[in-house]
DNA sequence: GAGGAACCGTGATCCAGATCACGCAGAACA
DNA sequence: TGTTCTGCGTGATCTGGATCACGGTTCCTC
């Protein structure tokens, strides 16, 4: 849609035909973003002149926890871990984010330090924006303040029920939530079942489910000698996802 | 201020004088939101015009669990309880509330049923706003918008310490952290000491820490044969607040 | 191609905290 | 005035998962 509309005034000024097209790509970019999906023609604008573009390896950091939070970003491709650290080395995953994520957003609202920190697990394509220009377009569009506020609230709903899961379930329930939840999200289908190789280390899986990593192991292999995963490389295969299911905890 | 302006051309409707002043005292009410300061009249206004006054006594519930989500709270005054259960009985306190609190905003914003239940710990005096009629006033108050924005900000990083303490602090340290917490939520200094008469039950204490109530009662007792607390009946005494924080397992 | 340095699996041990079991005190109620 | 009930403290037992210890594999680096 946004390709019919005519380009901006600005791109007609001499020299400017580069950061012209950079910016329509941008416009392209943002409006994938279902967060903001059914937003006007005017915010993307505004959006995508207060971006920057970025792009970083695996296992870069974004931001780490206790900083100062200037910005806040927008996850167009790649696969990010919000984690949150103990003094004596612990790390707790609080989620993974994939394509389409925002983050940093609450601390920047707050104006407080990054309350937990965000490293990419693949390589990633983002946007940046910093957090007065966000507020800035918040107060001028009223709709992208409710889409964000909707943004928050999910965030406050999966803590939610991240904390339910770490008091209410055991190491092994949390373990097969935790596959079905990568699976669904990296998994592809095969007629042997649904096969994935996880973003997460296994050091990883075991800060997602709050377990060590030996418990993990055994969890998996356990798994494994009971038909319902094949373990192959770096590879899972989950074979009997009812199995998996019904190891979880839930009704 | 809003004490100096003109009453809105309503209150001189015939019969409307009632209205007037229960408008007028909801305006006071709601004014005293921290939440809310700066934001200026017309929003009070409107505000003011949407909410519904309530009074609920102890023990009852706001919401539960699971429910559809309508309605968006105001905690004028009084203590509420946030939590989440698990199918087998057990619960954790997600949060306790106090005055200027707002709650059950994530589940109206994203329009899914409660991820938690909230139920009163004292008598409340609350406001109630349909959640459609919220994101109305959102919409033309972009400067609410933020504001409630910060309103989830804030619940993220309270649930991202939440997992944090669960995940990297042992019993006896969660239950020096809630004992502070409340004491400076509800305590008074006194000569002796910090003395309080928590809102929770002892129950409450052991879900809001996520321990079984007898890993609560032994690790108050140990606290008390250790001269770092004097439990007496109903209320506690935090003697050496010192020793406590000594305890929380924090730098 | 030798030597780290991460990763990963697995066995053995240990302990914090759940669970079970009980007795007591105060409150509600007849 | 007993009677039931709910909340609270405490002892005894049991166990899930942390921790320790070790060997194997892959990959990087010199």
């Amino acid at each position: 849609m946004s390709r019919e509309t005519a380009p901006p005034a600005w791109t007609r000024q001499p020299g400017a035909r580069c950061r012209a097209i950079e910016h329509l790509t941008r416009l392209e970019g943002l409006q994938e973003f279902e967060t903001f999906a059914g937003l006007g023609e005017e915010f993307f604008q505004a959006l995508a002149g207060a971006v920057t573009a970025l792009e970083v390896g695996e296992g870069t950091s974004i931001y780490r926890e206790g900083e100062p939070s200037g910005s806040v970003y927008l996850l167009r491709e790649g696969r990010i871990k919000l984690y949150r650290t103990s003094r004596r080395g612990r790390a707790q995953i609080l989620n993974v984010l994939g394509d389409g994520s925002v983050l940093g957003l609450s601390a920047s609202l707050e104006g407080e330090p990054r309350s937990h920190g965000a490293t990419a697990l693949t390589d990633c394509g983002l946007y940046v924006i910093f957090h007065n220009e966000l507020t800035d377009i918040m107060q001028r569009f009223p709709g992208a303040s409710v889409r964000l506020s909707r943004v928050l609230a999910r965030e406050v709903r999966e803590l939610e029920e991240l904390v339910g899961d770490l008091v209410f379930h055991s190491a092994p329930q949390r373990v097969a939530r935790m596959l079905l939840k990568l699976a669904t999200e990296e998994g592809r289908v095969t007629k042997q079942g649904v096969v994935f190789e996880p973003s997460l280390s296994r050091h990883e899986m075991a800060e997602a489910t709050g377990i060590s990593r030996e418990a993990l192991s055994r969890t998996l292999s356990r798994l494994a000698r009971e038909g319902i995963l094949a373990l192959d490389g770096k590879s899972i295969i989950i074979l009997e996802p009812a199995g998996l299911r019904a190891r979880t905890g839930d009704p």
